[in-house]
RNA sequence: GGGCGGUUAGCUCAGCUGGUUAGAGCGCUGCGUUGACAUCGCAGAGGUCAUUGGUUCAAAUCCAAUACCACCCA
């Protein structure tokens, strides 16, 4: 399949070629095999009008990392794909296209509107699917699902029926969200609310002289209002009881200006004495308090708008102006006549609709609505026992205190996008029917003259059904009863109210169990500036561009690095050329292997264990196992940051910069033909099974070079993750590694301060206290020369040598002869500094031994501790301080 | 108004079951074109861990208050 490995690290020359290979192998599709685990996760179906953004990437990326993983480690893994229809958002961009064409839906008629949008869907709705092909998403293509197929509209028919069954949805008049552009009802949640800087009218209201049954000249209350125009529906004037100053009105009625309505001052505690005059207008029909006050005291409802929020005959001279121009022509009109008489700055927060901003009218309208109560409280106690775990944990919290104080939902829609409401009503006995099937007949008055409800549901109430309509629910298929319920649900946090709560809910109530057992709630994605991204803002990000740029592996790598534990993730450029670096640091390396390995054959065919392995050998695959370990277990916690990030440092730090460098030593200029070998075969094993580490994240660069190095099978993608074999993890020998890391740092880091030029060579003695410490130096003095640039290294004392300078690192002296090449003021300034810091370090410890609080209350081995620390500190500094006062008094 | 989270190097963040020399990446400084890689290598500088108080032998880490910043809900 790929091309070879060579040249500059280009993924747009293989990462679609590699997509299709494992399209076409079917490597994404499970078929059901009992003889494994099974893992299932569904996806948060993004919706048919909707084009990836960055949010998408990030959501749908650490999906495949997972399924990737769980799929390489044995599991019967599928990842189950689709849309949703999004009822609104569908049927606004469909009614926008004939709008060009100045056709509106009413003209068309329901059916002939309905076949249009199926017409649209079919065009464009799968764009946002294809994107996710290009981020590599492994998902199971052939169970690919839309929340209207004709199998997933049973399932919503099920749900509704029989919750409508079991006395959990009813129908009423209530006060509801309306929007006024979509022309529909809304649920609570899909109302935002925002700050507004806007005025507080006092408007006054004269009494009704007792009397004379007319409005009163002298007496009269103030009511404050940051709506004027909804007087034209007020019922009342509402006031606290317990408010002192307006006693003396108690039963009294008020008059209504513009209106010329008398209406009654009545008492609620509602009311806020503290808000404006304390007196409030009562609007039943356009405010949901007022509705409940209206309720308790039997006021009469006025309604005063049309669905499309221009006022209606209600109004009187009002009818037809829209909602602002009316609040200018009230207020101007009350002025005119003197009722008004204040004018307040303030701010209030207003609803408006999360689909397209508008306003929102409260309405009082006919509408479903599903009883929450009852379903919330078993969801609640399956996330309190464990039974679904949310992740990070912090956000249950706010899953408990939005379950916990749950408002019943409104579902019905006034759209014609989406699934019909399965209920009928008898136009000759008014009777309702609620039914699975199209009832052909009145069950009451045997009537045929029956006509159904007109709305459609809202789009949550079907995907709430998600992790078990995919699988064929309400049947009993065979990939239902093996993949559910699902492992893992990764979304983001702004859809724990509108989808996984409900998720929880209907599941336990539908399939007696949870629909998944944890879930991961993802971070946002901020852009480099940390503000959120926002169409409006203009900041967003567009993943495919980035794609473009850099290839999809370093889309997803920065992405996983990227994610913390945290609620944000911030976006910046330098970001994704880190990472671009680091796959080009892996594609040289790689280079650099199969370069040498070009003369190994059957290097796959050699078993390791046969093998007398080097130390450098052993560290190194010390230092992969724990990798292997690492980045199971930030998986397994979904903390994709550091196992990113261990993977990052393996490959640059041990693998790279370590491995490779120390191979150079038995490549070029080899002991013995077998210590040749080795080297190679380690490089190629620890390369190949790095690869597989890394396929979840970088699935494509891995795929590419993985083809190019020897190895059995047709894919890595249907390989086994590397296993984590405790045996190799060797502490002993990542010490005496240390011990030359240490050595070889310490020996760059003189060379560098005293400027010494990297083309020279300088000769280095050593002096060791422990023997098993000389011995790793004495073994390993080649790679010594090689990687601190040294011309030899012996070991013997040169304390009192002319031409060396000394320093040293634990237990060992390191003596550099750098006779001719040495400036001493450099030098002696570099001793001093270091005098300085080991006196602090020297100071710090003594306080702490000589606290007999310390010493007699801490554990012994952090005494133990401080005390090596203070003999190595002194250690320092009399080496230090010889060498500085003999430098000083001889000039050496 | 209620709630949740945050404040650690110039930037972005990690560390927070108390004991570390407080780390990483980017940026910055110096040196470097040896046969994987200058998209690189080696080395370095840079932090009173927001403020104040408390608990403790010991606090970036635990507790409380304050300030500021985000977000959610009303």
């Amino acid at each position: 399949m790929p091309g070879e490995i060579k040249g500059k690290y280009n993924p747009l020359a293989f990462e679609q070629k590699i997509y299709s290979h494992w399209l076409e192998n079917k490597y994404f599709f499970a078929k059901i095999d009992k003889s494994k685990i099974p893992f299932s996760m569904v996806i948060p179906p993004p919706n048919i009008t909707g084009y990836l953004h960055i949010g998408h990437a990030l959501n749908n990326i650490l999906q495949d990392v997972i399924v990737r993983y769980k799929r390489m480690s044995g599991y019967n893994a599928t990842w189950i794909p689709g849309t949703d229809h999004a009822g609104i958002a569908t049927q606004n961009v469909v009614e926008k296209t004939l709008g060009e064409k100045n056709i509106n839906r009413f003209q068309l008629g329901r059916e002939k509107f309905a076949k249009e949008v199926w017409y649209w869907k079919e065009k464009y709705g799968s764009r946002i699917i294809t994107q996710l092909k290009l981020l590599g998403c492994s998902c199971d293509w052939e169970r690919e699902r839309f929340t209207l197929d004709s199998q997933y509209c049973k399932a919503v028919t099920r749900e509704f029926v029989t919750l409508y069954r079991d006395g959990l949805i009813y129908r009423g008049n209530y006060m509801v969200n309306w929007c006024p552009r979509c022309q529909t009802a809304i649920s609570d949640i899909e109302v935002e609310h925002i700050e507004k800087e806007g005025n507080l009218w006092d408007i006054k209201y004269p009494l009704i002289d007792k009397k004379t049954g007319e409005p009163s000249d002298d007496e009269y209350i103030v009511v404050s209002t940051t709506r004027p125009e909804t007087m034209l529906g007020d019922t009342a004037v509402a006031v606290n009881p317990r408010d002192k100053r307006y006693k003396k009105y108690k039963g009294r009625s008020v008059y209504l200006p513009l209106v010329e309505r008398k209406i009654p001052l009545i008492e609620d505690a509602f009311v806020d004495i503290g808000f404006g005059s304390g007196a409030v207008k009562v609007t039943p029909a356009h405010d949901p308090n007022d509705f409940e006050i209206g309720k308790r005291h039997g006021l009469e409802e006025i309604n005063i708008f049309n669905k499309d929020a221009s006022l209606n005959f209600n109004a009187g001279k009002y009818e037809g102006l829209d909602r602002n121009t009316a609040r200018q022509k009230v207020l101007g009109d009350l002025g005119k006549q003197g009722y008004l008489v204040g004018k307040n700055i303030h701010t209030l927060s207003i609803g408006i609709c999360s689909r397209c901003s508008t306003v929102i009218e409260p309405r009082i309208s006919i509408q479903w609505f599903v009883s929450m109560k009852r379903l919330a409280g078993p969801a609640i106690e399956a996330v309190k026992e464990g039974r679904v775990k949310i992740i990070p944990k912090k956000w249950e919290k706010i899953y408990f205190s939005w379950m916990e104080d749950i408002r019943d939902w409104c579902i019905s829609r006034q759209l014609w996008w989406g699934h019909r409401i399965p209920a009928w009503y008898c136009k000759d006995c008014h009777e309702m029917i609620v039914s699975e099937k199209t009832p052909l007949r009145c069950p009451k008055c045997g009537g045929s003259n029956l006509e159904q409800d007109q709305d459609v549901l809202d789009t949550w109430f079907s995907s709430c059904l998600w992790p078990f309509a995919v699988f064929g629910w309400p049947e009993e298929t065979e990939d239902l009863e093996h993949f559910f319920p699902t492992a893992v649900l990764v979304t983001a946090h702004d859809i724990i109210f509108f989808w996984v709560a409900r998720m929880i809910m209907m599941s336990l109530y539908f399939k007696k169990d949870v629909p998944f057992r944890e879930v991961f709630i993802n971070p946002l994605v901020n852009d480099a500036f940390g503000q959120k991204m926002s169409k409006s803002r203009g900041n967003v990000v567009d993943p495919v561009d980035i794609i473009k740029k850099n290839g999809t592996d370093v889309l997803r790598f920065t992405l996983t690095s990227l994610t913390t534990p945290g609620r944000n993730l911030i976006l910046g450029d330098e970001k994704i050329e880190g990472v671009r670096n680091f796959a080009n640091k892996l594609w040289n390396a790689s280079k650099f292997v199969i370069s040498n390995l070009s003369e190994s054959r059957n290097i796959d065919n050699i078993n390791i264990d046969h093998l007398s392995l080097g130390l450098w050998d052993r560290w190194i695959l010390s230092r992969l196992n724990r990798v292997v370990k690492g980045v199971e277990k930030n998986l397994g916690k979904y903390n994709f940051s550091f196992a990113s990030k261990l993977l990052n440092n393996f490959l640059w730090n041990d693998y790279c910069d370590w491995y490779i460098e120390s191979a150079k030593v038995r490549i070029y200029f080899p002991k013995d033909n077998d210590d040749k070998k080795n080297a190679l075969f380690i490089l190629w094993y620890v390369l190949e099974r790095y690869l597989k580490l890394l396929h979840p994240f970088m699935p494509f660069i891995t795929e590419q070079i993985w083809q190019n190095i020897p190895h059995k099978g047709k894919s890595i993608m249907v390989k086994s993750f590397p296993e984590f074999e405790p045996a190799r993890v060797n502490k002993d020998i990542e010490d005496k590694i240390k011990i030359l890391f240490d050595v070889i740092s310490e020996i760059r880091k003189i060379r560098s301060e005293l400027k010494i030029s990297p083309a020279s060579r300088v000769k280095v003695n050593l002096l060791v206290g422990e023997d098993s410490c000389k011995d790793v130096l004495e073994k390993n003095r080649e790679y010594i020369c090689s990687l601190a640039k040294t011309s030899e290294v012996e070991f013997k004392d040169c304390t009192s040598q002319k031409g060396y300078i000394k320093t040293t690192i634990g237990n060992i002296d390191i003596f550099i002869y750098i006779l001719d090449v040495i400036d001493m003021e450099l030098e002696i300034k570099r001793i001093k500094d270091q005098i300085k810091r080991v006196d602090l370090d020297i100071e710090k410890s003594k306080k702490k031994i000589s606290n007999p609080d310390f010493t007699s209350k801490a554990p012994e081995e952090i005494i133990q501790k401080e005390k090596d620390k203070l003999y190595q500190a002194d250690r320092i500094w009399k080496v230090l301080s010889e060498q500085l006062a003999r430098m000083e008094s001889t000039g050496k």
